[in-house]
DNA sequence: ACTAATTATCGAAACGTTTCGATGGTGGTT
DNA sequence: AACCACCATCGAAACGTTTCGATAATTAGT
């Protein structure tokens, strides 16, 4: 590959002034810079070395994002609109799944360290106990986490606001008549997970209804989780008249065990989600969920990760994007509801 | 952050020293060895800045891939699959999502030659006319192509053995008995869609079965479009008894069109995906799919790319994954067809 | 005991940029 | 004509590594 050195041979000139005509830093006069532009071509130069101009900038204009599976369509849905920001910001991705392997975490954000991102998004399990001590070798590395809980070290937030959307969820079926609510929940262990359950638990003691133990139910936040979740809640006996669960993917588990054992959604058993993904208007029926805009979300992220580079000593920044429920038709009225 | 220099001061040697002792690329005495550790532990120094060994080594263990939407769940289980080869490999992943943008193909390109990855996985729409000239300045850029057609650079290739696949699916619904069989394509200037299309013939001319023209349309893979195929189908007028969609999100927009529109699936009509993404299996009724693994996919375009990075003149490779049917309920055999 | 062979460490150059101070040339002012 | 500003370009150092040849120190061979 063509260097700028090699350009400046061709035309006579300095390396400096080559670098000065190619970023227009600095006044060159017309026909310099035109030889200059005539050698790059020429050669086939294309642009200064980023790997070059990284080291002696100091910053790579680049930001890892650590993410458990890029695959959950709700991960995916943020991990785009966080490439989107970065692109239009100017600054590359570099996205590691960590499948919820602690080793694995721990390998790829040493690479990242290495790579010297300029920022990190964490939007995966966090390490713990003795593992946790290696955050301490990002040593003020801006860090933006998505996703959850407590840690201990110092670093933006973007949350969904779960424990509102946990109470929009089931105020919502409330609203709709319902009083015999379930909830199929994340793994509480996850902030995230306990919020939206926590809302749940908000909204039923705010409208004076019991909570029946036996028809909340931990899970792992994936179909087959929602599948076994509500194959678990099945064997138990009688059904809930409508279920909270707390994110699509298990949603779409409860739906599909459901209609495979014969139960109709919505007549027999309502159900909102969690997430709004998009395939959730394309489920038989539609799934009712609760919306957090991923787009917002990954946005906020790149956004707060570069008002951070920028403005290094800001106190930590939390924001929450605010939940909605868009209605569909996975959830019924009571009125309307056949008895089992 | 401290470096190398710093290291080696403190510990009282010269900076190739510690280099050998961090990388133990050469043979260094104990007492040295500790002492250079221990120098690099007082100074918190963890692993040498992957951007200035990039620039010696003129290698940065990087690799670049573009992807149409990788919010697409066909493409999200191939780029994670390529992460995780990446990852196995000690690569690390710059993901660029291409929105089938020109204008953005065109930049994330340029700034990925710029970041100078070892090597390209593109798996988006291609560029042409006076826009192709962009790959002249890939400059024997080891590239991986998946998902499409003529190019006019060298590459590699892993593809999906679309053909056959459409064969597979095709015939699958005529040995359950279908005759009137349609198909929803992808846009046929995509070569993986067009193969598709084309099995989809080979299959029916085999069986000496007529292609209703009616009964074949092009849509854009998308569930929206799905939808909006089935809806156009059923405006027509008679339904065949079975169709082809070329991939799974449209199959699912099918799905829910039809659910919709009252026409019963399987008992109405037959329907056969292709992908078999991870959802598949929990629609309603759960979709019979054409299987390939995304698994395979991933880590072949990466060992081919990593191949060729070993040996750079290798002529260009072509690999195909072998598809396969993978039956649910989205099948009926026409024998118990009731006809609307 | 003196040279030869071996071993362990050092020093310097190179990778491709950016950036700052230095340099020389031009034109304007008195 | 002498001086000063100013302008356009140059040169060199620096960024943090790797790597090769050189050097000093140790051991072995006769």
């Amino acid at each position: 590959m063509a260097t700028m050195k090699d350009v400046a041979k061709l035309a006579s000139v300095s390396t400096s002034t080559v670098s000065h005509v190619i970023n227009g830093t600095r006044f060159v006069s017309d026909d310099i810079a035109k030889r200059v532009q005539d050698a790059a071509q020429q050669l086939n130069y294309h642009g200064p070395s980023a790997v070059a101009r990284s080291l002696k900038q100091n910053c790579t204009k680049t930001i890892g994002m650590l993410v458990t599976t890029s695959t959950n369509p709700f991960y995916a849905e943020v991990v785009q609109s966080v490439e989107q920001a970065c692109y239009q910001q100017g600054y590359n991705l570099i996205l590691c799944n960590t499948e919820g392997d602690a080793q694995r975490l721990k390998r790829s954000l040493s690479t990242l360290i290495e790579r010297r991102v300029d920022g990190l998004i964490m939007m995966c399990a966090m390490l713990e106990g003795d593992d946790a001590q290696i955050y301490r070798r990002l040593g003020g590395l801006p860090v933006v986490v998505m996703d959850w809980g407590e840690v201990d070290f110092s670093c933006d937030r973007i949350q969904g606001h779960s424990r509102q959307g946990g109470i929009l969820a089931t105020q919502y079926l409330i609203d709709n008549g319902h009083s015999e609510i379930g909830c199929i929940t994340g793994p509480r262990n996850r902030q995230q997970a306990n919020l939206r359950y926590q809302g749940f638990v908000d909204a039923m003691n705010a409208a004076n209804l019991p909570i029946n133990p036996a028809w909340v139910i931990e899970a792992n936040f994936e179909t087959e989780g929602g599948k076994a979740a509500f194959a678990k809640l099945q064997a138990q006996g009688e059904l809930p008249s409508a279920l909270f669960v707390c994110n699509d993917m298990m949603a779409i588990g409860v739906l599909h065990e459901a209609q495979r054992s014969g139960v109709q959604i919505p007549q027999q058993l309502s159900v909102i989600g969690y997430d709004n993904i998009q395939l959730a208007k394309f489920m038989t029926p539609a799934l009712t969920s609760i919306h957090q805009s991923k787009a917002r979300l990954g946005a906020a992220a790149v956004n707060a990760l570069i008002a951070r580079l920028h403005e290094p000593h800001l106190p930590p920044q939390f924001m929450d994007i605010e939940p909605r429920v868009t209605e569909r038709a996975s959830v019924a009225s009571n009125e309307v509801k056949v008895k089992n």
